[in-house]
DNA sequence: TTCTTCATGTAATTAGTTACATGATTGA
DNA sequence: TCAATCATGTAACTAATTACATGAAGAA
């Protein structure tokens, strides 16, 4: 009941994961609200997408706890505002890294779309299918690009090679994963009769999947399913 | 600027995808809002999570719109409402099932902080993937449950089963993905001096990912990428 | 008979999105 | 010099979550 808010003591509005996610950006460099925009799109809102708007918005929730200072500069007429994060947010960073966190969100209508599948016709569902793995194939276009300029050194941040390497490894087998799904599904689907609903059962798919878990299952108990050492 | 509710002329707040997920689940059969409420749980929450109170409004909407009924009957001294789907539900349902819908969203605190490691120690990188895992057993305990429950013919539905098998393919699909990735990667952090932000580049793996999405990228191109046959 | 869990909702709050507005810059 | 795009924000709205409240049923 208490102890809720020990490190913020009374002003501002709580701190979300959103405003932490800013936090991290900060903790790069100083940027421009608009800079952090960018970022947004480029980066977080692959794992933590949010409208733009939030832009605005989270890094004055900061500046309020103290995590970071905004310098006002001005182009032409026009204010704009500089964050940077301070050594108290740099700790606030460090804390939030060390909580534990949520599990992973996934949400689709077009996976919605294929699950109500008997309420419309096979046409439907073969180009619910279609549009997703179009839908991957621009992320993927954007991720060769960006797996590119890396290699050629001529990507920002290089130093962040390694994180960035980790992390777009998830990125890109969670597309590839959903690709596969996506034409393995849709020779599936081809064979259906045109309402869905009368679709013969696959008995081997499902065995095959019920493997598939019971490995995994098996894999995470057999490796002792331990946390890291503590120290 | 017009035409836009040719379907809903006047009344009742705008249907939104989530509309259509109770409307998908009324059109397998008349539920009370309590047992629609657990298939949330169990189904919908895999691709389209939403919160429990939902399950309380979204119907209200469906009815306003004439897409279902309600009927009240009483428990004891409670009402309790049951909705069933009307034919002018199942039209818009169809209808719903034949428009193009947004790519999927993912998102996870975790994979975030793992983005921002660099703000924290090894440990902590070490623990969110561990948890990230302990995460992926728990879903992938019910998957085992679920596929056992229709092999051997005891799961609810069994005219659903085709459909489960290809969307349920997609969520274990998804969960090996995550476990596999997490484990990979608890192995190169480990590897990680203390400090991640010094972490080394791992060339091999940027470009083993980079050849990943090339290939993809081609597989598309090359089976035509073509949208399914037009009446 | 009391406690717990199942069942049925409503109300308050908030996180997030969409729409709007407008100055600066660039290039045709 | 005009249009398009880049840049910088605010305000209104709403989808969604959280908290609350309480009756029924079953178990201890």
């Amino acid at each position: 009941m208490a102890g809720k808010d020990r490190d913020a003591p009374d002003p501002a509005p709580v701190l979300t994961p959103t405003s932490f996610a800013l936090l991290g950006l900060l903790n790069l460099q100083p940027w421009t609200t608009y800079e952090l925009a960018q970022q947004m799109d480029r980066t977080l809102s692959r794992m933590w997408p949010r409208a733009r708007s939030k832009v605005y918005e989270e890094p004055k929730k900061l500046v309020r706890h103290g995590l970071a200072r905004a310098t006002t500069e001005t182009v032409g007429r026009r204010p704009r505002t500089v964050y940077r994060i301070t050594p108290k947010g740099r700790r606030a960073l460090a804390r939030w890294l060390a909580q534990s966190a949520d599990g992973p969100v996934f949400e689709s209508e077009q996976v919605l779309k294929v699950f109500f599948a008997d309420g419309g016709g096979r046409l439907d569902t073969l180009r619910t299918l279609h549009d997703l793995r179009a839908w991957v194939h621009e992320r993927t276009m954007v991720n060769v690009e960006v797996g590119r300029a890396y290699l050629d050194g001529s990507a920002p941040f290089p130093s962040r090679i390694a994180l960035n390497t980790v992390v777009g490894r998830l990125l890109d087998d969670l597309l590839e994963c959903l690709d596969t799904w996506a034409d393995w599904a849709s020779g599936v689907v081809e064979t259906w009769p045109d309402a869905p609903g009368e679709a013969p059962a696959d008995q081997a798919s499902l065995e095959a999947t019920l493997r598939q878990a019971e490995a995994r299952a098996e894999r995470w108990l057999g490796s002792g399913s331990s946390p890291p050492a503590q120290p």
